[in-house]
Order: structure tokens, then sequence, then C-alpha cells
DNA sequence: AGCATTTTTCGACTGTTAGTCGAAAAAATA
DNA sequence: TATTTTTTCGACTAACAGTCGAAAAATGCT
């Protein structure tokens, strides 16, 4: 019982690797046996479908960056921040996708679906006790919190996942974060340098 | 070169309606000849290949919906009911799908997210001759008006498709759409009668 | 150790699918 | 009628996910 969840692990490590790179409908089994050198009925071993693994490879990456996540919410920062930290902590892609980096938008949907739907479930509880803990300080005030947090979500992943990093495209969303959780205009600024100074790089 | 087009015509119904009812993965294109009483070869004289069929199929489906929106926008009706009237005729399934309604959410990703880029695309310039009408009116005030829009339609589609018809929801939502429009407290109100009153249903 | 049981591995096999191709049939044109 | 173009056919290929029974390896038992 020891050997085969280390199996496990190395075989969910490539899946991983080879999803991200080259995007989950553009790596087959075959690719995957191939490169752990293994045979086919030693994959179906561990895994009932295909599928079932991307599940688990998502369910991987999710629980690695709800744990940086927890950091953030942890953290002696202020709230406004503490937000826009696990946003972006959640953010799939980016540093994950080695060189190529755009993989993962145009036709790696699926996958694409899936995170996204994950993340949202993993990120609304966490978000609400930021918020609650900014309506605590005076900085939010609004009702209906969650639905609040899954909206911000929303648009936060339409805007970064779509690269939509245009100087209205920013404003927009800085204002409507603001809206959205009852914030003092200004607030959420920073997030306009944020973003410029990322983008440089 | 007559005949060719209606056969085209033809194809492009069936492989609507298989599409809709059991989801475009789940059509195979053997199941679209069977249907049609053709051979494999006169399929692919016609498409060069199933995701080229999907693709046409969706933009039969849009354009029939932007010619209703088209309506809408030239109807003589207040402006908040035109937006609300052009999102909902923009709206895929609903009455597409006869009975089972569902089967566009469960596993149909890559035909709803594909259908949704191109709603997308084909409601920013509608909604934005809308939202300028109103603020010419003096109902809506702001600036980035495509921006907006797009936004408006991002939050939509996911409040809609998801099926998010809690009170909590429908109130985030038509106070983001006021406040994203610029548009005072209470003029998007009627968005919640016409939800409960469409729910019953 | 020797034997039995469980875990792990193998790879040939099946079934389904999208897509190809050359040749025949049908229609249009001359 | 002859020829050229359009349309149709269906057998074929290649890629793929998933199955299965049997062999090998590891583990436990006495």
């Amino acid at each position: 019982m020891k050997k085969g969840e280390r199996r496990k692990q190395e075989l969910l490590q490539i899946a991983y690797r080879m999803f991200i790179s080259r995007g989950y409908e553009n790596t087959s089994v075959d690719d995957i046996i191939e490169e752990a050198g293994i045979a086919k009925g030693t994959y179906y071993y561990y895994f009932e479908t295909k599928e079932q693994t991307l599940e688990e490879v998502i369910r991987m990456m999710i629980d690695r960056e709800v744990e940086a996540a927890r950091q953030i919410l942890q953290a002696e920062i202020p709230v406004p921040q503490k937000i826009v930290g696990i946003i972006s902590s959640l953010r799939p892609t980016q540093e994950e996708t080695p060189i190529e980096g755009a993989l993962m938008q145009p036709e790696n949907i699926v996958m694409h679906e899936k995170i996204r739907r994950k993340i949202m479930e993993a990120a609304v509880p966490l978000l609400s006790e930021v918020v609650q803990e900014g309506i605590a300080q005076g900085i939010f005030s609004c009702d209906c919190i969650a639905e609040r947090v899954r909206m911000l979500l929303v648009i936060s992943s339409d805007t970064f996942d779509e690269g939509l990093f245009t100087e209205p495209d920013i404003t927009v969303f800085i204002d409507m974060t603001e809206k959205l959780l009852g914030a003092q205009h200004g607030t959420m600024g920073f997030i306009r340098d944020l973003i410029r100074s990322g983008a440089e790089r």
C-alpha cells in the first residue's frame, strides 16, 4: 500500500504538468503513460477515467492555492490588499505555465472552466471572512456578502483571465469592486498600480 | 448550386436540434448523418470538421437572436426595459431546449462557452447604444460604456446561466446593474418582479 | 524458508470517434 | 449527346478512451 500511493502521486504530477503545458484535450492517456514509462493497465489501476485524473489534478492545484490564500488571510496587511492578494493567489496559470503562458485560454475550455468553478467554491468562504473583517473596520459596508464575493470573483476571472488590461477595463473593475463592497471611492485604487507594475515584467 | 445550399441548411438544422437537445459532445457525426439519412462523405462535403458545424450552428442561433434584440432596440419602451429585454432575448437555451432545459449547463461546457463569447461580441454594441440613449435621457450616468456593458453581460450570464435566483442573488444583481450604469436606486428594481413572475411558470 | 494472498503491472484487445479518399451517380452545361 | 461540374457514397484509417485476464511483484503467515 506504499508503492501505490507514490505511483499515483507521480502520475498526478506528470498529468498536472502535461495538462498545464499542452492542455487537457491535447494530452492523451497514451502520452501520460509513455512519459511515465508504464502500461495502459497500470494507469487505469489508479484512475477510473481520464476525467477523474483531471479532477484530482485540479483538486491538487486548488489545495495548494487555498493554502497560500490562507496565509494571506492571516497576514498583517490592510483588508483591501488581502482581498486582492487572495484573488490573485487563487489565479490559475501565470507562474504555472512556465513559458507558453497563454495555453490556458485559447482551446482548453473544459479544464479552465472546471478550475474556475472549483476556485469559486473555495474562494467564497475565504473572501467572505475578509469582507466581514472589512465591514468590522468600517472600510466596507454591504449585505449579501457571499453573493457579492461571488460576483467579485466572476468579474475578476473575466477581467484577468481574458487579459483585459486596458485603462478603461481596469477603471471599471476598480469602480465595481468598490461599489460592490460599499467601499469609499479610492479604496481599491491601488489595484491599478499593481497591475501596471505587474504588466511591465 | 441550389441543391447544395438546401442540403447544408438541412444539416445545420439537424445539427442544431441535436446539439441543443443532447449536447455537442454527446452528438457524433454518425448520429447526425444517420438522422439526415446521408453518408459520411456527404457530411464532409459540406463541413470541414465537426467543430466548424458547431461554429455555423452558433452563428445561426446568434443571428436569429440578434435580430430579435434589434427589434427591442427600436421599440418604444423605457430604456431600462430595453436593456433587460435585449439581454434576455440573447439568452440561449430556455425556449430552445424543449423539455430537458438543463442540458446546457452540466456537461456541455465547450458549446456553452462558445455561445457565451459570441453573444458577448454581438451584444456589446447593441447594449452600448441603449446605454447611450439612457445617458441622453439622464437615466444613466457613466463613462467606459463598452467595458461596463461587457461587465453587465458577464454578471448576467453568471447569475442567469447558473440559475442563481435566490433573493440575495437578485438583490445584488439589481444593485450592481444600477451602480454599474450610474442609475438611481430603484431604476432596475422591476427586474425582481420579472424574474419572480417568470420563475413561477 | 515455503506457500498463499493481495497488490501492482502488463499489453493485447475492443469499441467509438473524427476525418479521408477515390470512385460512382446525378445534375448542369455545351 | 458528350463533357464537365456538383453531389453522394461507404469502406477505410488513425487516434483515442477504456477493458480484461493473466503474469509478476510484494506482502503476510506458519
